[in-house]
Order: structure tokens, then C-alpha cells, then sequence
RNA sequence: CGCGGGGUAGAGCAGUGGUAGCUCGUCGGGCUCAUAACCCGGAGGUCGUCGGUUCAAAUCCGGCCCCCGCAA
């Protein structure tokens, strides 16, 4: 089938990458504008732009995605492949593509429904998670599932790690789609009722808030690293904490407080139990274990984190 | 020119003009055994880089390279 895509973050990358591989026929690529980031606010491509362009694939970039209807059009796709795009589709794009347009959600729908739903999972401690393709309608991604996948969340896994995952499996289910829709074999089914939401994360969802139990804060960390990062706050300096774990042992310290350093690590009280923070980061300043932090700051046993 | 912090021993930091210091680690020894926390001793540093000011610079000035926090 000849295939429009449209995606933006590397999660898409992959998807894009993998279509191309098993030979489908990718007329052009939708990426969201470039847009400043980072230090010095230089114009930043997305890595779905990065990898049409290796591959020769024409990139269009519209502000807006009816912005672009004419040029779609010319590219006559049969079917609109979305992944992550980061755009609200209208309806006239919606019904352009003969065989409708199918997008790729890096969750269990009708669970998790949003642009966050791998953070959330993990946030909320889920054990298993999963990918699902669906037919798109106008809503925020309550169309008709077509296929899912499930996937199982490990104690060790954080965002990294499982949206490495999800990524693989979700190119992996949406050539299985691509496949069946191709051969007329799918059915579409409607979204079960009790649906959640996994809107973008704020600010304030990155602080941890140490009267939280050890695991919830864990949770919160993995659901962070590698990127934004989970933060608190010591001597009025924030902190990010890329990697913790809970520790079942009591400690008889209030919420926030500092235990002790461990070999790689610095103790810490939470609402209940321990967390041992293992990777942190000071503002200014690059990773360093927990041990490297409580040194080179001359920590003390009693100091407390802001909560 | 978005705001800002920083590059000093293996690691984390202190040190703002006068022969480089702390904690941990490491090595050796003692003690005898301490869930991180015993005692003594030793090794280890072109203080990011280039140039300037100065009798004298890690410390002041300028260029360059690199890292990072915020914001977006």
C-alpha cells in the first residue's frame, strides 16, 4: 500500500524505520516544524525528519496539518500511517486516505489515552502495558482498535528502557496491521468503556514528593529517566534523581530526610520505607552517584529534602 | 546573541595573587572484625586550553573547547 506517515519523536522513528525495511511504499513523511531547543535555542529537527531525510523520503512539516491537505493529496496515499505526530488530525485528513488513517498508541486502550501513556504507566506502578493500532476518529485516540499487544512493565524497566521496547513492538504490530488490513482480515472494535487519560506531564509531576512511599517515588523516577528527570530540592538547589530504589528496611526518619550513604548510594527516608538515591545530578552539574553527591556536598545524616 | 552554573588527584568538592587542600577510593601496616562510620602511614594533580597582566596566577583579563541546570 502507498503509505503517508506522519511522526515526530524517535518512538515514531522506529515505527518509520520499520515500515521502510519490509519494503512498503512511503510516498512522503509528516514531522512537526523544527522548533528551537535546547541552550542558545538552536532549530532543532525531529528524528523522524532526520531519518526521512536519510532515506531520501520527502518531509513536509505544516504548522498545521490541514495546512498541508494539498500536498497530501498529491501524494495520494492509501492509507495514513500516524505515530506519535503530536498534531490533532482534522477531518478532512481523516477521510482523505481510502483506507482510512491507522495510528500507532504506546498503551493498552482503552487505558492510558494521551500524549504520556508510557509515563503513566509507570508512574502508576503498572506491571504490564502494551501497544495498540486503531482505525482514527476525531476523538483523542478512542478509535476502533485493530490489534494490541501486551507487554510486561519489570521492577527495572524506566522510560528509556520501555519506550525502547514499545517502539520495536508497536513497528512490529503496526506491519501486522498493515498486513491484515491489507488482506481484509481485520476487524475493527470499539474501545471497551472505562478509559483513562496520560495527558503531557507537567512541571510540577516531575518534583517527588517524599512523603510518598518508597516505591510510589521510585515509580516516579523510572517514569522520568532518561528524560525529563525527577527532581527535589536540597539546600535550595534542585536536585534530579535518575535512578532510586525502594528499600523494604524502616527507617526512623521523617519524610525527606538523609540516612546515610550507602557504597554507590545515599539513603534517604520516604513516607514509608527507604529510597536509595543511586544516579543524581545537581543543578550545574553532571551525574554522580548518590555516594559521590553525600561527598562531595559533606551531606549529614538528619539533612532533609524539601518536600 | 534567551537566563544561569561549571571544568582543581581515580570520584565528589574546597581553595579568588605568593611554593595545591578536604572526604571517599586506592596502596602498605596495625587492630581484630566494625551491616556507611577503627588507627597509622604512603602514592597520586601540566589546577580544560591558548594567550595577556604581574616580581608572582588555580586565583585577575581576553579568545577557544567541553559539560550541565532553567526556560522553550
Amino acid at each position: 500500500m502507498r503509505i503517508v506517515f506522519m511522526g515526530t519523536p524517535p518512538f515514531a522513528a522506529v515505527s518509520l524505520k520499520t515500515l521502510v525495511g519490509a519494503g512498503h511504499d512511503v510516498a512522503g513523511v509528516f514531522s512537526r516544524p523544527d522548533r528551537p531547543a535546547g541552550r542558545g535555542r538552536r532549530l532543532k529537527e525531529s528524528a523522524v525528519k532526520e531519518l526521512a531525510q536519510t532515506l531520501g523520503l520527502p518531509v513536509f512539516q505544516p504548522e498545521r496539518p490541514g495546512a498541508a491537505i494539498a500536498d497530501l493529496r498529491t501524494l495520494a496515499p492509501e492509507i495514513v500511517v500516524v505515530v506519535a505526530y503530536g498534531r490533532i488530525l482534522p477531518p478532512e485528513i481523516l477521510a482523505l486516505p481510502p483506507a482510512g488513517c491507522v495510528n500507532l498508541h504506546a498503551s493498552l486502550l482503552p487505558a492510558y489515552r494521551g500524549a504520556a501513556p508510557i509515563q503513566w504507566a509507570l508512574l502508576n506502578g503498572e506491571t504490564r502495558t502494551g501497544v495498540t493500532t486503531m482505525r482514527m476518529d476525531s476523538g483523542l485516540d478512542t478509535g476502533d482498535i485493530l490489534l494490541q499487544r501486551e507487554c510486561p512493565i519489570l521492577p527495572e524497566d524506566d522510560l528509556g528502557a520501555l519506550q525502547a521496547k514499545l517502539a520495536g513492538q508497536g513497528a512490529e504490530l503496526l506491519l501486522e496491521t498493515l498486513r491484515r488490513l491489507e488482506t481484509g482480515l481485520l476487524a475493527p472494535q470499539p474501545q471497551r468503556a472505562g478509559a483513562t487519560m496520560a495527558p503531557r506531564l507537567k512541571r510540577e509531576d516531575e518534583r517527588l514528593n517524599w512523603t510518598e512511599d518508597a516505591f510510589r517515588l521510585a515509580c516516579r523516577i523510572r517514569a522520568l529517566s532518561p528524560r525529563p528527570g525527577a527532581f527535589t530540592e536540597l539546600r535550595g538547589e534542585t536536585l534530579k534523581v535518575w535512578a532510586a530504589e525502594p528499600r523494604t528496611e524502616t527507617v526512623g526518619a521523617a519524610p525527606g530526610e538523609i540516612i546515610r550513604p550507602t557504597e554507590q548510594g545515599l539513603l534517604c527516608a520516604a513516607g514509608s520505607g527507604g529510597l536509595e538515591l543511586k544516579i543524581v545530578q545537581p543543578a550545574g552539574r553532571g551525574r554522580m552517584t548518590g555516594a559521590d553527591f553525600a561527598r562531595g556536598r559533606r551531606l549529614r545524616a538528619g539533612e532533609r529534602f524539601a518536600l
